[in-house]
RNA sequence: GCCCCUGUGGCGGAAUUGGUAGACGCGCCUGACUCAAAAUCAGGUGUAGAAAUACGUGCUGGUUCGAGUCCGGCCAGGGGCACCA
């Protein structure tokens, strides 16, 4: 990197036409004016022509575009200009993410208010994006801060409320005792809070949740017909679910020692063929059985107040230990009543997990044997390994978790574990317990008691023939022991943040009535103004006349929720609201989101693969529930584009250091920096995301002011395959900006040559103009071919090719005779040449497109259409191989039959040689691609 | 720990999905133009070898007429999830 481009700018001309140097400068700002005035790129939703809708992800707009947005919007593009000239009314449209953290950090640092912040935010990212060249329509701009935006989330949040889609539970929070603010996992940094330092608190608070569980399976068996997206961010998704089927156990607990009220306990297992080598029962710290225990046991309280802590603080030390407290309940085995298993509290179950209580199977879960082997519990094999001998078969430091057959275990003894499991889930279904003599059972207790008035009845889960019904709605007396479930991993969105700069929840909360919904025609509660940030906790809380209501039901003192929503939910539906922004009365109008979704080609980066594209699933279904949609998935076609990074640079005292100071000299292992202001030496670091931390960005607003914006847009396409990460070198950028300069010459020297083209087709085309035009219709298809597939670098390396044939064939013209046919081809390849760059380099295409003569503008015109005819050879040259290896080449007519290809093979010199007289073994060809002698 | 992905020249990467490995670009070398430089143009550039030729897609074994591509084992790098019962 040298700072400013070693290049020579470009001359600062009036206009780039006299077969000078390209003026980006000149240029870009024209069209964009042009495209502008003309409202080329408004989409009208009443176009007949068929849809394509192309989305890129919206920026947060934290104030600068940065290169990763370069890329991503580039690709978008791309696909967009496409899709136009291919006959579509496209949709592409921006928008931006303007809740969020940031807003107020901001108000909070530097005393600006959110709002002004972001509004000045986006204007500034707007020009920055407006210069980028991209074919936006502007008209449907959205901003999620927007109450003409948000006031349709509130309306949607009344309605998925309405559903049994929302509910209010308590779940524990990352709470800061000094800024007094929940924090997100990942502002919880080594236990502390990421602002104040201040050590996390884990609190329960009463929260809002979308019961996305609700479609759990749904979303899950949807995945498979998602074959647009990528395999990977599927696979990540499934995990994500965590769909896992097992078996829901009731284990009674012996009278004598059980706590209080406690007669039973609910145990969720996925190896119930295990249930012979049983050693202990353990829940969770905070799971209620452990909670009544501690009632009558201060060491056992002081025991889990320690496994609290572990969950925060020393987490990375503390982890690898299993520990447990013995609490002195027995809980009675399922297929003995004389067999007890002592009950522990152990630090690694999780109470979030199945129903917070297991039974410990040392032999085959490693984490129960490290845990037997601290508490001297013993474990006895019940899997035996093929080929093991089960009298020898014994477990001491290492589980055995693979396939086997059973030993140990009574009736089940020889059965393969799939055998045993279903054995052991038919006996235990069919057994049912005795009534419980008193009390409520630990299941029962530990369900989290919603209490809300405002808790519509239970609705029915739409899975419940796959056994995701959880069985706490059977009663006691009518319940077996065991049951078959369904659990999952993905728990219920939390989406009420504490927080100023969001979406307000549209709910009063009445001293008499409970919980109340804002009524509709109340809507939008907007965000007061008039909030200071000079004293930590919500602004919101703290506002008396916002805060302050009457409850719209009774008329009595109420308060406002003051918690507003997670900006996953702004970005939930955004891509929705696009279709018709303008409509005020409803947050979409069904028959546009009907005809315009799913995105067909939706782009982004792969950091959001799980929560906002899951979230998005989910709120289509929930729209689709609610009657705003009538489709389940929002993204046809997905694509994850990989990062920009760059190589780092710094300081001797280690400081990190901007490519644009740094002056890099040499090549390849003697490659040196220095610092261009100094000359102090700087170290060459690795390669690595661009990111503000270590300095090593370039600026989108420096490229485009040096280079200009296509030559930025280009060199993002090049070289590098989308989905993975590109390096941004400054070799790369010049290399880009040449050839930017070399199409712009070679369309004045096909403008010139084209000028004494006949304006009709020839008749006949000659050997020279054949070859052009070959060159120029095989360029044609694999362009489109590569655009089609996303395969933005190959068809960089094709549209090279094209001109460097191009190039070669104008150089091979002799100007006094320039047969027409030629002249013709020549115009034909150079309009093929300018629509096939032009969604990547846009602006130098209009200009390029006016060199050539044509007055209308190329953003509007056609895609080519592609002569099949001149694809086709009539000879071709097939490699010949002799026993595999490459030894000569045949010409044949392409249509040559297999005997034909033969004779003609076994005639070359090089077969003949290698066969030395001989017959060969066998010939071996293959249509149209290769020929194998085996000798 | 579990799961997934990726390994091809000096570098980024192509390879019609089992059919000529290294397209295209960057870099480098040589030449032309120039007083000179930049830009531009022409040629060269996987390794070894003067050449014929041999070797060559992380390593290793296999399937096949034929493997970068398919299968088994290993190594390295990257990513995701993580006491998930």
């Amino acid at each position: 990197m040298s700072g400013p481009p070693a290049l020579k700018q470009p001359e600062m001309t009036a206009d780039s036409s006299k077969n000078e140097r390209y003026n980006a400068h000149d240029a870009e700002p024209r069209w964009q004016k042009l495209w502008d005035e003309r409202g080329i790129f408004a989409t009208k939703n009443d176009d007949p022509r068929p849809k394509y809708y192309v989305l890129e992800m919206f920026p947060y707009p934290s104030g600068r575009i940065h290169m990763g947005h370069v890329r991503n919007y580039t690709m978008g593009d791309v696909v967009a200009r496409f899709k136009r000239a291919m006959g579509h009314k496209v949709l592409h449209p921006m928008g931006w993410d303007a809740f969020g953290m940031p807003a107020e950090n901001a108000a909070i640092d530097r005393k600006v208010h959110p709002k002004k912040w972001t509004y000045d935010n986006i204007a500034a990212m707007k020009k920055q994006l407006q210069s980028m060249g991209l074919s936006l329509d502007w008209s449907r701009e959205i901003a999620t801060c927007d109450p003409a935006y948000y006031k349709h989330q509130q309306k949607m949040f009344l309605d998925f409320l309405k559903a049994g889609l929302v509910e209010r539970k308590q779940s524990k929070v990352n709470w800061d005792p000094v800024d007094h603010t929940v924090l997100a996992n990942e502002q919880v940094i080594e236990g502390r809070g990421w602002r104040s330092g201040a050590a996390v608190e884990q609190r329960e608070l009463t929260q809002w949740f979308f019961k996305i569980s609700n479609y759990s399976q749904d979303l899950l068996n949807a995945l498979d017909k998602l074959d647009r997206w990528p395999e990977k961010v599927r696979l990540m998704q499934r995990n994500w679910i965590g769909r896992s089927e097992g078996l829901l156990l009731r284990f009674a607990l012996d009278a004598k020692t059980s706590p209080g009220s406690e007669s039973e306990l609910d145990i969720f297992t996925t190896r119930h063929d295990t249930l012979f080598g049983a050693k202990f029962v353990g829940v969770a710290p905070d799971h209620p059985l452990a909670t009544a225990a501690a009632a009558k046991n201060p060491k056992l309280a002081a025991f889990i107040a320690e496994c609290k802590k572990i969950g925060t603080a020393q987490e990375a030390i503390e982890k690898a230990e299993k520990l447990g407290f013995d609490t002195g309940i027995k809980a009675i085995h399922p297929f003995d009543p004389a067999w007890k298993l002592p009950v522990y509290v152990a630090n690694f179950i999780l109470m979030d997990y199945g129903t917070g209580a297991i039974f410990g199977c040392p032999a085959h879960d490693q984490r129960d044997l490290d845990f037997v082997n601290k508490y001297g519990l013993g474990a006895t094999p019940v899997v035996c390994p093929e080929g093991q001998d089960p009298a020898t078969f014994v477990i001491t430091t290492t589980a055995y978790d693979g396939d086997g057959r059973m030993i140990n275990s009574r009736f089940l003894d020889g059965m393969t574990i799939e055998q045993a499991k279903e054995e052991v889930a038919k006996r235990l279904e069919t057994t049912f317990l005795p009534p419980p003599e008193r009390g409520r059972s630990a299941s029962e207790a530990s369900r989290v008691g919603v209490s809300d008035s405002m808790r519509p009845p239970p609705r029915p889960s739409p899975f419940q023939g796959e056994g995701a019904e959880r069985p706490a709605q059977a009663t006691k007396e009518n319940r077996p022991v065991a049951q078959r479930q369904v659990n999952y991993r993905l728990r219920d969105w939390g989406i009420s943040r504490q927080r100023y700069w969001g979406c307000p929840i549209p709910i009063v909360h009445c001293e008499k009535c409970g919980v109340m919904p804002v009524p509709e025609k109340d809507l939008p509660v907007t965000l007061p103004e008039d909030v200071t940030f000079d004293k930590p906790g919500n602004p919101l809380d703290r506002h008396p006349t916002w805060k302050n209501v009457k409850c719209p039901r009774c008329d009595g003192p109420a308060r406002r929720e003051t918690d507003t929503m997670d900006t996953f939910v702004d970005s939930s539906w955004y891509f929705a609201r696009f279709t018709d922004p303008w409509i005020a009365t409803a947050p979409t109008d069904r028959k546009m989101i009907d005809a315009w979704l799913p995105v067909d080609q939706y782009i982004g980066g792969i950091e959001h693969a799980i929560l906002h594209l899951l979230y998005s699933r989910f709120f289509t279904r929930a729209m689709k529930a609610t009657g705003h949609a009538g489709i389940d998935e929002p993204f046809a076609g997905l694509f994850t584009q990989g990062m920009v990074v760059h190589e780092t640079y710094r300081k001797a005292d280690g400081e990190w250091v901007v490519p644009a100071e740094v002056k890099v000299e040499g090549t390849e292992d003697n490659r040196r920096a220095s610092l261009i202001a100094t000359g102090e030496k700087i170290e060459i670091g690795g390669i690595e995301k661009m990111s503000k931390s270590r300095k090593n960005t370039v600026d989108p607003d420096d490229i485009i002011a040096s280079y200009g914006a296509d030559t930025a847009r280009w060199f993002m396409l090049s070289d590098s395959p989308p989905d993975r990460d590109v390096n941004w070198t400054e070799q790369g950028v010049q290399g880009a900006w040449r050839f930017t300069q070399r199409l712009w010459r070679l369309a004045g020297e096909a403008a010139e040559i084209g000028k004494s083209a006949p304006v009709t087709r020839p008749a006949a085309f000659g050997e020279p103009a054949l070859a052009v035009r070959k060159a120029a219709h095989g360029a044609l298809a694999k362009v489109s071919d590569a655009i089609e597939k996303l395969h933005f670098n190959v068809c960089v390396a094709h549209i090279y090719e094209f001109a460097n044939a191009l190039g070669d064939a104008i150089g091979d013209i002799e100007s006094e005779k320039l047969p027409p046919d030629l002249a013709w081809a020549m115009r034909e390849a150079a309009d093929i040449l300018v629509r096939l760059f032009h969604p990547m380099m846009p602006h130098l295409a209009e200009e390029c497109w006016a060199a050539l003569g044509h007055t209308t503008l190329v953003a509007t015109e056609a895609w080519p259409q592609i002569e099949p005819e001149l694809l086709i050879e009539s000879t071709i040259t097939l490699p010949v191989q002799i026993n595999g290896k490459k030894r000569a080449d045949v010409t044949v007519a392409r249509d040559a039959g297999k005997a034909d290809i033969e004779t003609a093979v076994l005639a070359l010199d090089a077969v003949k040689q290698a066969l030395g007289g001989k017959r060969p073994k066998k010939v071996i060809v293959v249509p149209q691609r290769i020929v194998n002698v085996v000798a």
